[in-house]
DNA sequence: AATGAATGAGATTTCATTCAT
DNA sequence: TATGAATGAAATCTCATTCAT
């Protein structure tokens, strides 16, 4: 199965560079922010910045994919979760893979640029709305199952785990990084019935 | 009291401008970033860059006040609440001040900032702490009496309001405004004993 | 009176640099065509690329400006012919304008530029018109004279004259600035009744 | 006879990519002047950008090609009105041939072009005299059979032709084809003696 | 002191040309 | 041989900061 359809099939070596290029864009993002230089990005995959712009037209159509492939990820692998054992399960995994510091601080840096551009843009909105869709599938099986408590929806559940990545600049660094595991773990326990 | 300490005292008008510079800079980092063009922020304030520029010597000295000025409205008004009724009152206040629009959306814009900054800056680690302190007393003064639960700590319960301010990107706009009046509500009822 | 009137007024050095730069860009493209770098344009008016970006927010807003004050310059000068002794004069004043190299090079230069663009450009669309009209409107009077043949026309006449400043690719350079010379000449001749 | 020249001697099909290419080059130089991408080129070629490379080694040397086809095209009709019943006729092919919207927006388009660079190039020079003179050959022919006026030279004629290719950017689109079509037939008739 | 013009370094983007597939 | 991916130099454009008015 193909992870980005459209457009005529890449070349091997250029489908990687593209993979490359959207995984490096992701790590930058998370640590400088949407602003980071297009520049820095082709270097850290490692490419040239015609590459780049071969690829993506411009910045914007290289962030938009940088999130819709975020959202896919989150998508398949709420696919995946048809085969967890028991619902319950099936949320525990989302939201642990939804607190890992790679999609956590991706998923931050790339909020406010979400919040501006998510509704001018259809495919993004049905990513956004597929992933919060299974998200909250997920969420009525494991309540159907009777392990999680009933009275929180799954949109509920997505705002708490942003709890977890989100760093109070009231604290000191390590006080932040010290607490996101802590409320990991208590919103799991919380949620159970 | 002075507000804004150091300096040897502006003349009226020049101290109006840097209110409004102040201001309208916390509006638009609200708005767009901490990147916001500063001719823009002049001009949100009525004046001239050069004006701008001969109150606050570079962009980063603007934000850093920008945010100091914040924490110490925090600050004061956490003072002022010396003569509340109760402990109680003085937390619901708080919680209440902290979740206005105008004041979440800025903390939410200046936390990548901050994150970044604040520890190399003395003034600002101070405020941040001051902040946190008194927040952290009207707490306790609260759980004294007895009408608050024990089990949160002053940074829980910032980290909490946080989720009302921050927009989630899979939701629409409107939905995620009726979520946070909903979130407020819920978090100082949940507050009580 | 002001030549480019709109917006507020700009300050005496700034009106100045305004000036020399389209002056400057007015000979560059003469010489190296419309797609001459901004940044020798800006050097060749003595001022910083900022400078020119700030007066003109890209390259066609510039080109645009270029081209429209060459209409004007026409258009001035075909107002100020209400004084010539005779329209037969005026005539003759303007055909020799429009040969002068400075003019007849620019206008050659900016002819494909202007047919991709004057029409979806109002401003720019009432100029050309505006300088057509004033320029039919003088040989209709030194028609009316009788000083002038009547079978031709303003805009074939300014056709005519394009005929002065082209440079024909199969002859030598110096062979076309000898017949440039000699075909005004024989135009204005030629147009004696 | 060969066409091209120099060279030996091209594979059928590559010959057909070459064909395309000069047509499809000529095509968009054309419409949208000389500097049109070389991507585009080759696309509008059906081929890829390495093919247009092996093919002609840089911009410059493409543009020449197309030119000198350009040229070619000319000369070799001129030398087919060999057959024509009288040098009239054959002048007046020639002047239609010139008028062809193809040709005649091709080399209005390469005129700077060709201005810039005719003089360095020993065969474009060779071919725009060969073509200049086979023009004037005909002129001559035309005016011994006492057909034509005999006060105008080729060069002067080719120069008369291209006012009819020529747009005026004062005048709208329409207006401008309409006055094309005229000059062409005013041209031809004001050749008669 | 206030203004907004000027500057130029740096970011974005394009495209001629080369080279791996 | 044909293709189109990769490259990087050069162009366009933005904006923080300085400086003349």
């Amino acid at each position: 199965m193909e992870t980005t359809a459209r457009a005529p099939r890449l070349r091997a070596d250029a489908q990687r560079n593209r993979e490359r290029i959207i995984a490096g864009a992701g790590e930058l993002i998370s640590e400088r922010g949407p602003d980071v230089p297009m520049e820095d990005i082709a270097q850290r995959a490692g490419v040239g910045v015609g590459t780049l712009y071969r690829r993506f037209p411009d910045r914007h159509s290289l962030i938009r994919e940088v999130a819709a492939e975020m959202f896919r990820r989150g998508i398949a692998l709420a696919e995946a979760q048809f085969d967890a054992p028991t619902g319950w399960d099936a949320v525990v995994r989302l939201v642990r893979f939804c607190g890992e510091p790679g999609l956590g601080e991706l998923s931050a840096a790339l909020r406010p640029w979400l919040a501006e551009h998510r509704d001018g843009d259809a495919e993004l909105r049905g990513l956004t709305m597929d992933w919060l869709d299974r998200f909250e599938r997920a969420v009525r099986d494991a309540q159907d199952e009777g392990a999680m408590r009933t009275d929180i929806t799954g949109s509920d559940l997505l705002r708490l785990i942003s709890l977890t990545t989100c760093r109070m600049p009231e604290l000191p660094a390590d006080a932040n990084r010290a607490a996101s595991a802590r409320y990991l773990e208590i919103i799991i326990d919380g949620l159970r019935t």
